[in-house]
DNA sequence: TCAAGCCTTTGAATCGATTCAAAATATGGA
DNA sequence: TCCATATTTTGAATCGATTCAAAGGCTTGA
């Protein structure tokens, strides 16, 4: 920097070569006799050269490999929130494997997300949490780059996505809890809206719920009518997904009148903190609560005891994306994937009355 | 994509305006008459123009707007690793502040190395685990762009550097212990090295461990000195910073005649491992056992019993590196920063014999 | 009517490389 | 020695924008 930065040109002139075999020597050093090689080599040397400049490449070349990885939260969300992390880890590993790298993108102030959109330096984009976050797919869009939602739910269906099965996985965990006997069962549903915090009617679940959650719900409550629970003998306890709002509602769950043998929660993150509170109170997991999370993170794998759960396929989920993304080979339509139920330690059948 | 892409220049001629006056349209609209500018934005909609490509725009500004973390790790360490993670957060909030964007670079393999961070797009580097990558710093050098790397211990002392004092906080914890009462303590190491697993001789630890974890150790040895116990006295079983590892070492530590009363571990992530086996073990922390980590990440908060810890200031390391290189005001000479001794439930005097 | 001053627009240079057809040089065979 | 072929090197075009001195228009006041 400071003074005159060398460039290529400078390393062909005061080498006597033309700027094209410096190039070449840097890109293509096999193109270029052995003895110019070292000459251009050494007078880059002396010259403080670095090498190529990665911009005047890109200019040239168009392709930056790297793909954008974009979320309506602040940039923490991707260290810090179990989902997001699991699904990064799994996108880290197919980027790995094909040396792209990943640039994290937040999309949080309505302010600076265009900027950041269009200023990030990637082949593509991956969208986290796409609900509500519909601004964020038009820019993109606008970017006029590859790009693919991470979500279903989504109404328009021309916006490539992957998503998961829902329904059926929700489906999946009731119907283990009900096989193991039990037939006092309270959700743990999750959520932004504020409005959904505490005992919801079932009713409201389909206006007001996001669309994962609310899926989630429908699979519940398709395997409990299976053995005959209307949904309206389940208490619908909402959170904001965060641990003051999941305590809160263990609270009010455990205070009532006949507490449940099991839970079902929406996430492995409410999960976890409902087994902090659990333990705290001093009631055993899973002898005197059963308990099933959502989602498959790892901490799920190594909670004491661990948590039962149904797992999203996020190595395939990245492996899908990326690909995608880099081969832009975008799906022509939605896609959900299936997702597999994980018995661990935190369910059983619940104690004889 | 496809066919002809749209460039400004298509833009320009089909509005009958100069390029300069295109380009103003887009980057500094108040400068063009509105009646120029509505009419060169009509033509760009319907050309299907995107707006100004980015690395056109870079390659004349030069500034990316992002900063690059590297690690000599797979890119999955970055999301999976605890300390990392705790950073990561850190740098996360600092760089949404100041609307900067945030790349990771996996330096794992020699081979694909210089490539990474040759052609990762950003203003500067945060190096992250510099032990024993001597070769990433001397690729970034050469990159010639700004970095800084995060860890002491670095003998080279012209490479930018914070780092934090080890040997005060390995001493702050193991006071700690001693000020409870324990006088039966062990100490769980950690370390990349294979040959340092199983019992670890105290003499083999200045020439054969990692910097990080020698200062740890001679923290450590400083406050058991003070108060008279000598090294030997003290069992070191060594870890590879994982799970297996610690389990085995925890395994022989309480297989032996006298097991300890109190545990000082080097790193958060391994004590709590501890705490899972000695849960599974049925020992209770702290009645049976206390256990101290390091680096004060976020599940040392949330255990159950709450970790105590030594934590580091990833606030206040993140904020200075992250400023050091967007204005390029690197530290003269090595940085270090004090650790705090953050006193939860995991430690407690040990039980009258 | 003219000069001064302000606001817009132009056009060419620039950023730092890669690419490729064409030219120059080297090698080999007859 | 000469021609055909293979290997290197050259030089100019290109990628897609931004920048800025200079030119052009328009308004205003004398």
């Amino acid at each position: 920097m400071g003074k005159g930065h060398v460039r290529l040109a400078d390393v062909a002139k005061a080498a006597g070569v033309s700027q094209g075999t410096a190039s070449n020597v840097f890109s293509r050093p096999d193109v270029v006799r052995e003895e110019v090689r070292e000459r251009v080599l050494k007078v880059a040397r002396e010259l403080g050269y670095g090498g190529p400049d990665i911009k005047g490449r890109l200019l040239r070349a168009g392709r930056v490999n790297a793909i954008g990885v974009a979320a309506v939260e602040p940039l923490t969300y991707f260290f810090d929130d179990p989902w997001a992390r699991s699904l990064m880890t799994a996108i880290g590993e197919v980027c790995d494997a094909s040396g792209t790298g990943i640039a994290v993108v937040s999309a949080m102030n309505e302010e600076r997300l265009a900027w950041n959109i269009n200023s990030a330096l990637v082949d593509g984009f991956i969208l986290l949490c796409v609900e509500g976050g519909e601004r964020l797919v038009e820019l993109t869009r606008q970017r006029q780059l590859p790009f693919i939602a991470l979500a279903l739910g989504i109404e328009d269906e021309t916006i490539p996505a992957i998503g998961i099965d829902n329904v059926a996985g929700g489906a999946a965990a009731a119907r283990h809890l009900l096989e193991l006997g039990h037939r006092d069962i309270a959700i743990l549903s999750i959520g932004d809206v504020d409005g959904l915090v505490g005992m919801v009617a079932p009713e409201r679940v389909d206006p007001e719920m996001e669309a994962t959650p609310r899926d989630r719900m429908h699979g519940y409550w398709r395997a409990l009518a299976e053995y005959g629970i209307p949904r309206e003998a389940v208490p619908i306890q909402g959170t904001l997904h965060d641990r003051p709002s999941t305590l809160t509602a263990m609270e009010a769950l455990f205070s009532s009148a006949n507490p449940p043998t099991a839970i079902l929660a929406m996430s492995d993150k409410v999960a976890l903190f409902a087994m902090q509170w659990l333990a705290e109170r001093g009631l055993k997991v899973p002898e005197d609560v059963s308990l099933i999370g959502f989602d498959g993170v790892p901490e799920a794998a190594t909670s004491l005891p661990r948590l039962t759960t149904v797992a999203q396929p996020f190595a395939e989920i990245a492996r899908r994306s990326v690909t995608a993304i880099l081969e832009n080979a975008l799906p022509e339509n939605h896609e959900a994937l299936d997702l597999e139920l994980v018995v661990r330690d935190s369910t059983a059948a619940p104690r004889l009355p």
